[in-house]
This record gives C-alpha cells, sequence and structure tokens, in this order.
RNA sequence: GGGCCUGUAGCUCAGUUGGUUAGAGCAGGGGACUCAUAAUCCCUUUGUCGGCGGUUCGAGUCCGUCCAGGCCUACCA
C-alpha cells in the first residue's frame, strides 16, 4: 500500500440559525464518507467541523427570541450535532466560531495582515436603521429603482431593468427590519487589499490541481481578469462577532472569522488528544481539504487561501465543491413538503438509505444532485436490501452451526476478482466520484447472486452426503457478501458492524477484502437492514408539509405576527372615492383557453370568457407561477374595463387579478363556488 | 448583458486520448426458482447520442452555430 498520508478534512460550517436539512446532508454524508474511505484506508484522518455563529442574523435571531446570541447559539450546536450524528456523521471535533480558540487565530491572522501592511482603512457610507439601530446591509432595504422608477427592488440591482447601483442611491428607501425609513451615516470600515495577492491567487486557482476545472474557470472569467477588490473585513457595532483588538467598536466580518473555525476546531482536537496543531496547518506533507457547497466558492477559494498564504499556514491541498440538492427535479420547497429537515427524516427512515442514495447520485462535479423520491425507494430496496443484505441471509443460517470451511473453495475466481476491483473502487472513493464506486461494487453482488442460484444451497442442505459442498458454497457467498461489506463500509458502516458481528472478524482495513475469511463461526444471522416503505416517505413528506403549515399557524396565532413586508413593499395607496372604485369594472371570468407565448418568459396567453360569445384575449406575467393546463376552466377575476394595450405579442385587452411580488410568487384571485362569468364583483 | 455547466433509452446515469452493429441499473414484458426482507436468477422491448453545419478515412466523443434547462455575476449569508 501507499505511505500514511496524513489528511485534515473539513465540511464547510453551518450557521447557527436553522435547523439542517437534506440539502445540507449532501455535503455532511459525502465528506463523513470520504473521510471513513481514508481512514479505512490506513490514512492518519480528521475530520472537522464547527457551528458558524457570528453576523447580523444570529443578532436578529437571539433578539426575536428573547435571549442573548450566546443561548441562541448553544441550541443550536445542540441541534446540529444530535442531527449529524443521527446520520452517522462523525467528527473528530465539532465546535463554534464562537470560541477562544478562534479569536486567537484571529488575532493571529490579523496580526500577519497588519504587518504584511495589506490592511487600509476607508469610509463606508451606508444606510442606518435609526430605530434598530444597525447599519443596513443591502440585502435589508427596499425601495424603488433610481433608473427606472420599478417599486419594490431590493438591495443593489433591479430586477426590472438590470440596472445595478449602490442601496443609496434607491428611492424612497425602506429598512425590512423595522419599516422606517433609514438614514445615511459614515462610518469606517477596515479592508484588505487582496489585490497585492493577485498574482498568488492566479496561480493557486489555475494550477489545476486544487480546483475543479470549472471552477477555476468561473474564478479566472469573473474575478482574476481585473483588479480584486479590496475585502472589507470588519463591521462597526453593534455586530455579533469578535471586537478587533486594535480597532475598538469594530467586529470582524462574519466570513473573516468562519474559516479560521476550521482551525479553531483543530486547536480545540489536538487540545483534547496531545496533538500537535502545526502539524496539521504547517507541515507541509499534510493534505488539506474542504469540501464546500458551490454557493461559498468565493470566499474558498480567493479570500481564504490569500488569508492563509499571509499568515503562512498550509494551503488546502483540494477544495471539493458540490451542487444543490433539489427533490423530485425541483428545489426544495417548504408548501410541498420537500423540505425536509434532518430530524423529519430520522423520525420515518434509515438514514443508512439516505447515505446510500447519495453516494450512488455523487460525483465530483458541481453538479446538482436530484434526490428523486421513488428512485430513493427502489434504488436502496433493490441494491441494498435485495443483491447485498440477502446475500448473507439467503446463506448465513446454513452454515450457522458448522462456520466457514477452513480453507477457501473454489470459486471461479469470484473472490479474486473482487479483490481487483479494489484498486478500480477506491481511486473512484479518492475522487469523490462515489456514484462510481457504487456501480462497481453492485457489479460484485450482480456475480453473487447468481453464484448462490446456480449452486442451489437450498438443495444441497436435504443432502447429507453433501454437507461439505453446502459449507463451501455458504463460504463463498458470505466471503463475497463480506468483501462487498468492507468496499460499502465508508458509506454504511452499520451494515459493516453488523458482518462484523456475524462473522466475528471486525472490519478495519480495506486490504481484508483481498484475503477471504476461513474457518470462523457464523453467528445467528439478524437482519441487516430493512426495506423502504413507500408510505414512510410519504409519511415523512406528509410531515413536513405539516411542520410548515404549523410553522406559518403559530406565526399566526402569536399576536398577529405576519409580516409587514409587503405592506412595506408596497404601501397603501392614495384614498379614493365610491365613484373611482366603480370606474373599475371587475368581472368573473372563465379561462377557456390557456397557452405559452413564444419567445416570452413571463407571459401566458389566456383567452377568457365573460359568457356567452363575450370573450377577452388576455396577457398576464403568470408563465412561472402557473401551468397553462392547470388554468383552463378555472374562473378568474379580470378587469374588463382596462384599455386595450398593445403589447410585443398581441393585444391584451384586459388584466387578470393577482398579488404577490412576481416570478413564481404569483396567487390568482379565486372566487367561491356558484359565481358566473360576466358576473361584477362590488 | 456577460460567464460557467448540462442536454445519450420511460427514469437515473456510464461512455476513457475520435475507431468496429452506443452501454448499465431501475422501470416495462416473458419465464424459472423458493434459501432469502413478494427478495433472487434467466431471457427480452426501447435510442434520428438536443437541432443544423463543419473538420476527418471515421464523431456521442473535436470545432462553429442555434435551441432548451440549470447556475453564477464579490463588500449577501
Amino acid at each position: 500500500m501507499t505511505e500514511r498520508r496524513k489528511i485534515l478534512v473539513t465540511s464547510a460550517l453551518p450557521y447557527a440559525n436553522g435547523p439542517i436539512h437534506l440539502g445540507h446532508l449532501v455535503e455532511y454524508i459525502q465528506t463523513d464518507i470520504w473521510v471513513r474511505f481514508q481512514k479505512l484506508r490506513g490514512h492518519e484522518c480528521i475530520y472537522l467541523c464547527a457551528d458558524d455563529t457570528h453576523g447580523t442574523a444570529i443578532m436578529m435571531s437571539a433578539q426575536r427570541t428573547g435571549c442573548t446570541e450566546e443561548e441562541w447559539i448553544a441550541g443550536i450546536s445542540e441541534e446540529h450535532q444530535r442531527d449529524f450524528a443521527g446520520f452517522g456523521v462523525e467528527f473528530d471535533n465539532y465546535g463554534s466560531t464562537n470560541s477562544p480558540e478562534n479569536y486567537e487565530l484571529c488575532k493571529e491572522f490579523w496580526q500577519a495582515f497588519r504587518e504584511a501592511g495589506l490592511v487600509k482603512e476607508e469610509a463606508v457610507t451606508q444606510l442606518f436603521d435609526e430605530e434598530k439601530g444597525i447599519f443596513l446591509a443591502d440585502r435589508f432595504v427596499s425601495g424603488s429603482c433610481p433608473k427606472c422608477g420599478a417599486e419594490e427592488q431590493y438591495g443593489d440591482s433591479c430586477d426590472q431593468c438590470g440596472a445595478t447601483y449602490s442601496a443609496r442611491e434607491i428611492i424612497n428607501p425602506v429598512s425590512t427590519l423595522s419599516g422606517t425609513t433609514p438614514t445615511v451615516k459614515t462610518a469606517d470600515h477596515l479592508f484588505i487589499q487582496i489585490e497585492q495577492l493577485h498574482d498568488f491567487l492566479e496561480e493557486w486557482t489555475q494550477s489545476g490541481t486544487h480546483l475543479q476545472t470549472e471552477i477555476a474557470n468561473y474564478l479566472k472569467g469573473h474575478f482574476l481578469n481585473e483588479p480584486l477588490r479590496d475585502w472589507d473585513v470588519s463591521r462597526p457595532q453593534p455586530y455579533f462577532g469578535f471586537e478587533i483588538p486594535d480597532a475598538p467598536g469594530h467586529f470582524w466580518f462574519v466570513w473573516f472569522d468562519a474559516p479560521i473555525g476550521y482551525m479553531a476546531s483543530t486547536k480545540q482536537y489536538c487540545d483534547r488528544t496531545g496533538e500537535d496543531f502545526d502539524g496539521w496547518w504547517k507541515d507541509p506533507n499534510t493534505e488539506i481539504h474542504h469540501f464546500i457547497g458551490k454557493d461559498i466558492t468565493y470566499f474558498h477559494t480567493l479570500f481564504w487561501p490569500a488569508m492563509l498564504k499571509v499568515a503562512n499556514f498550509n494551503l488546502p491541498e483540494k477544495i471539493h465543491i458540490h451542487g444543490f440538492l433539489t427533490v423530485d427535479g425541483k428545489k426544495m420547497s417548504k408548501r410541498d413538503g420537500t423540505f425536509v429537515k434532518a430530524e423529519t427524516f430520522l423520525k420515518h427512515l434509515n438514514p443508512a438509505a439516505l447515505r446510500y442514495y447519495y453516494a450512488s447520485k455523487l460525483n465530483n462535479r458541481v453538479e446538482d444532485l436530484d434526490l428523486n423520491l421513488k428512485e430513493f425507494t427502489t434504488k436502496v430496496n433493490t441494491d441494498l436490501v435485495g443483491k447485498v443484505v440477502n446475500l448473507a441471509s439467503r446463506t448465513a443460517k446454513f452454515v450457522q452451526e458448522i462456520g466457514l470451511a477452513e480453507t477457501y473453495p473454489d470459486d471461479g475466481g469470484l473472490f479474486q476478482q473482487g479483490a481487483d476491483a479494489g484498486n478500480a473502487i477506491a481511486d473512484a472513493y479518492e475522487a469523490c466520484d462515489f456514484n462510481r464506486a457504487m456501480r462497481l461494487i453492485m457489479e460484485l453482488a450482480d456475480r453473487a447472486n447468481p453464484y448462490v442460484e446456480s449452486h442451489e444451497p437450498w438443495k444441497l442442505r436435504k443432502d447429507p452426503e453433501r454437507q461439505q459442498e453446502l459449507q463451501a458454497v455458504c463460504t463463498v457467498a458470505l466471503n463475497l457478501f463480506r468483501q462487498i461489506a468492507i468496499y460499502l463500509k465508508p458509506v454504511l458502516p452499520e451494515i459493516a458492524e453488523k458482518t462484523d458481528a456475524l462473522l466475528g472478524e471486525p472490519i478495519t482495513d480495506w486490504a481484508q477484502a483481498a484475503t477471504p475469511l476461513t474457518g470462523s463461526p457464523v453467528a445467528k444471522f439478524e437482519h441487516m437492514m430493512k426495506r423502504i416503505e413507500e408510505k414512510d416517505v410519504d409519511a415523512m413528506i406528509e410531515e413536513s408539509k405539516e411542520e410548515n403549515a404549523a410553522a406559518a399557524e403559530a406565526a399566526n396565532e402569536t399576536q398577529f405576527a405576519d409580516s409587514p413586508q409587503p405592506l412595506i413593499d408596497e404601501p397603501l395607496a392614495e384614498e379614493i372615492t365610491f365613484d373611482d372604485f366603480m370606474k373599475v369594472d371587475l368581472r368573473v371570468a372563465r379561462v377557456v383557453k390557456a397557452e405559452h407565448v413564444e419567445e416570452a418568459n413571463k407571459l401566458l396567453k389566456l383567452t377568457l370568457s365573460l359568457g356567452g360569445d363575450e370573450t377577452r384575449q388576455v396577457f398576464a406575467g403568470i408563465k412561472k407561477a402557473y401551468n397553462p393546463e392547470d388554468l383552463e376552466g378555472r374562473l378568474v377575476v379580470m378587469v374588463a374595463n382596462l384599455a386595450p394595450r398593445k403589447m410585443r405579442f398581441g393585444v391584451s385587452e384586459g388584466m387578470i387579478t393577482a398579488a404577490g411580488p412576481g416570478g413564481e410568487e404569483v396567487f390568482m384571485l379565486g372566487i367561491d363556488e356558484g359565481a358566473q362569468p360576466g358576473q361584477r364583483v362590488h
């Protein structure tokens, strides 16, 4: 075997502001599998993580629930760790960015930046919420676009005209935190002049070994083709974080201290085990691997290497970047019940099933992974229960009393083939191409079952003369099974443990897959894995839906807690008279035809009937929210006397009434049973 | 607007540096078996490899272009 590597692995630090869900788990399960693989290969490998605990959002959450930030993050940390443990994600240390270790390390980094002369102070003018007493990040500001005047625009760009601008230029800005009009304030911020590391970053990102190629290209095209802007790493108080020692009243921005949290967690690990911290972060023979989602790419591929470089620590050997999770082809949705919390999954289903399913779908590219619930059920049942576990369950009891044969019988080369496949499987694991690894392993199972089939042990056992033959066949089957269990151990540690119990020989090393077990006793076979029932999957989705509904209801009950956001986004219009109102002729109409408009992103072409032969053609911006086929036949409320308007695709002779900000969030007005097309609404 | 990625059987995907009649699993159809968690085994149907054009003796694989989908576009987590 190759020499013993020293590998430090991390997953992204989950933000301490919400529960772990199936989307998070893609990353933690992926990382955990990789780590367990490395450990099984005999390498020295540690897996570190921590909660990411700083920033405005945490402050707001603590405030809302009436506890201190420390209490808030302690509660979340406990939940997170419980959920990870539930899925067999095993960290060597789980820390927090709000730890003394992290503070000390932040100081060290900061000192290094100061000494390198990379820190610069500059005044930043920002909108300020007087009521809450905080500076407003762009996303907490809404108002009208300064270019086109479109209302309800957030932050620094307009989704109507595409203009980008500073939040300060927004017309009639409103703080989305308090609903008040923000004032303009100036504060000093500290910046890191990262451009001075441009050449280094160019070389590091483009070297071809540390990043996936699509990521390297992306960085090259977006950031490295122009001077890197200074990175704003401080926030004025109030802010939940670490106060910068040489700049009282200023705090490190959450993204400054978050990645340092990887190291703080290492520090805790070392303090606990007596290991040498520098051995992990300064020894050039140590490999550092970060697993992250594509959303935090630039922090990990530009800022983080720059920080490590300046502070003279090891650079990452590889940043493994994965895509997001979709469920049944769509983004996870609370309304559809596909936003499943880790906790909810565990109530209904076996975590091993998810580990295997993810493994069977993961590759080393930055693609999204789809959890197809139907496929999930059949794949896990067929592969794991039907093919793999079945090998043991169909043969173990035949040799329960006599144990395995003393010498390994002739199996036609099956075991050897499996041993030979070990390297290819290991390569796939190493490259994070778990999908390939799983396919290779299942090929072994697909060869093993026909072996059992053709040797018919169930017939042999009835013939007292052929007991030796029976023992031979079962010895082969159980060894083939164990070989598979070894290869699957990174994904399914529990199955491996149950195999240990069955055959009495612990699986501790990958190399064991090359040597068959002989002469050992065979214990009574115990079920290793239950089939997934479709009803359990349904129940999980149902419960997720209910959780969402309950949360929404609770929000309502707790003192009319509907968000003030809609009114903030669109304040009430000027008062009108009854006569004014009567000018608008609202009518019930039936959608008799609904069709897509070629070349239109948002529009559907609707033919509305007002009863009799009276019809209107209306173009409505609801394409992203409704399917045409679902609309046909439905009653809607339309503005029937609106002046026709010529649009690019034809004339629109009215307007459908609907609420919501637009895009996918459009909610058409319905009308109760009994209304007739043509009736006026008043 | 710019950039990146993807588009191969009903579904999920393999297809290595361009080379013979394009593959696997699942699903579907037919049969066998009964040891096993209605598991397993055997046989079997299906593809203008997104469209068009080009390079080549030869392209799913390279180039161009168009179409569709996804994602990104730093001082937002």
